[in-house]
DNA sequence: GTGGAGCCCTGACCCTGCGTCAAGGTCAAG
DNA sequence: CTTGACCTTGACGCAGGGTCAGGGCTCCAC
């Protein structure tokens, strides 16, 4: 007769693991000798060193019991079930190691390459850090809620970055990172802004639009924006006062909330 | 600015997760406003969804937290650990899929197929199915003892097996398994069995055996072998009338314990 | 202005699969 | 008889959260 150590170490495991397995269950509590101890013939070996092959393929000491005691049928379908999960952690265990390897890679990660790509460029033209992390933050928002559409976006903001005129209003927005709201080129950037909207207006007078981006998504970015300019709130009045609202979607304003919708 | 559900959702987690890694100093508390909820900006979601990149790799808490806060130097080298883990995972959980495998195409567990056809020629052979189970255990023992050495033997069991004179032999022994410790069968079965110990000593005289099994295996396998045939003790007594001790492995009896030794 | 839905807060217990004391009883050897 | 290696039960601890419980906000509709 066996000792619980000499059955755990036939088994290879540990007596503690031997005692949960009773606790649990799933090792019938065997006789006791005289003293209290437990005593365990050859067959509870054969027990436990199948319990360890099925808990060590992943299988939850829950399933585990049912196992042990169920007929062919079942058991082959429940192995179907485990070769399943073992597939599904091998490839989650794939794709962390692509993750991971990004994340070593770089600045990336939450971010698709093509964003990556332009935030490179950014940096190539002079843009200014504080600027490029502020974008950077923008386009981890915007992946995170619509990942599909951001290539697309992408490929907008890479063409209009390589255009001179849009290049130089680009750079001069960046250095309100640090202007106060009293800052005397706000206006004038204003004057541009607008200028650029109108012309973009017209050129794509009646075009469609791509998918239209979320209401929610467009409130988040604009609060970023907020948050990141301390002279934000008084560039969007000026932008109001020049009849234009909002800032990641302008839009022309309504003059609504006085009354009357035009 | 982002409420704890939003930031939440934007890295993928849920608003407990967030919770846990304030509670866990990972994630750094964020301000609050004037009713208390947490305000989060998007620099948040970006360290969100680095500490859930590391913890899906499988990284601890406890180590994320450091990573989080490393220099490139170490992180680099830490995530090549990452990689490396995760590596020997994806290799386990193959290892795991074939094991499972094997275990559904025999009639049992934590056996090699060697075993299992071994078992299948068995019950070709017309063996009872009591005693083909009584083999399954005792293989089990052997395999979860010695692995490497298991098709070693299974080639001399197979081959036995095949062998005339042995195999009506062990179709004999097998009707012991229900027979009492008087059955009259018992000792002609003893002389066989002592018959052809000695003609394959004789044969294997000077040969070297493999490598030997442990003491404790072969005390295993005669205490399954005691347990599963009620009539075995008596068979053991006849062998020791006959010079022989043991069942596992038959020696030659030394007549130990008489005061001498030869 | 008031009700309800749907957020948010903290604190506390629950889960798995054991590891690790703690506090004692037992057994075999010297 | 002592010592050290076993054995017993019971309880707490770990990660990484899930899931209440018991409260407070806020916003929108009515």
């Amino acid at each position: 007769m066996l000792t619980i150590s000499q059955l755990a170490s036939y088994a290879g495991v540990t007596v503690r693991a031997v005692r949960h397995y009773h606790s649990r269950g799933l090792l019938p509590e065997p006789e006791r000798d005289r003293s209290g101890y437990r005593r365990y013939d050859a067959a509870a070996v054969v027990e436990l060193i199948k319990i360890r092959t099925l808990a060590d393929a992943g299988v939850p000491l829950s399933r585990v019991h049912e196992l042990v005691a169920a007929d062919a049928e079942e058991f082959a379908e429940a192995v179907r079930d485990v070769d399943r999960r073992l597939r599904a952690e091998i490839r989650a265990r794939q794709r962390s190691r692509e993750r991971i390897a990004q994340l070593a890679a770089g600045d990336s990660l939450a971010l698709p390459p093509e964003a990556v790509a332009y935030l490179d460029r950014m940096r190539e033209l002079g843009f200014r850090q504080e600027l490029i992390d502020i974008e950077r933050d923008s386009w981890i928002l915007i992946a995170a809620q619509i990942p599909d559409q951001v290539s697309a976006f992408m490929a907008i903001k890479h063409a209009q970055i390589e255009h001179e005129t849009l290049r130089r209003l680009y750079l001069d927005l960046g250095d309100l990172v640090d202007c106060t709201p009293d800052d005397p080129r706000l206006p004038s950037l204003a004057d541009r802004v607008t200028a650029f909207i109108e012309a973009a207006e017209a050129q794509s007078a009646g075009m469609e639009e791509g998918e239209p981006i979320s209401k929610e998504l467009i409130a988040l970015l604009d609060a970023a924006f907020v948050d990141s300019f301390p002279c934000a709130p008084r560039l969007l009045r000026l932008l109001e006062e020049r009849g234009w609202t909002g800032w990641t979607d302008i839009k022309r304003a309504d003059h609504a909330g006085m009354g009357r919708s035009s």
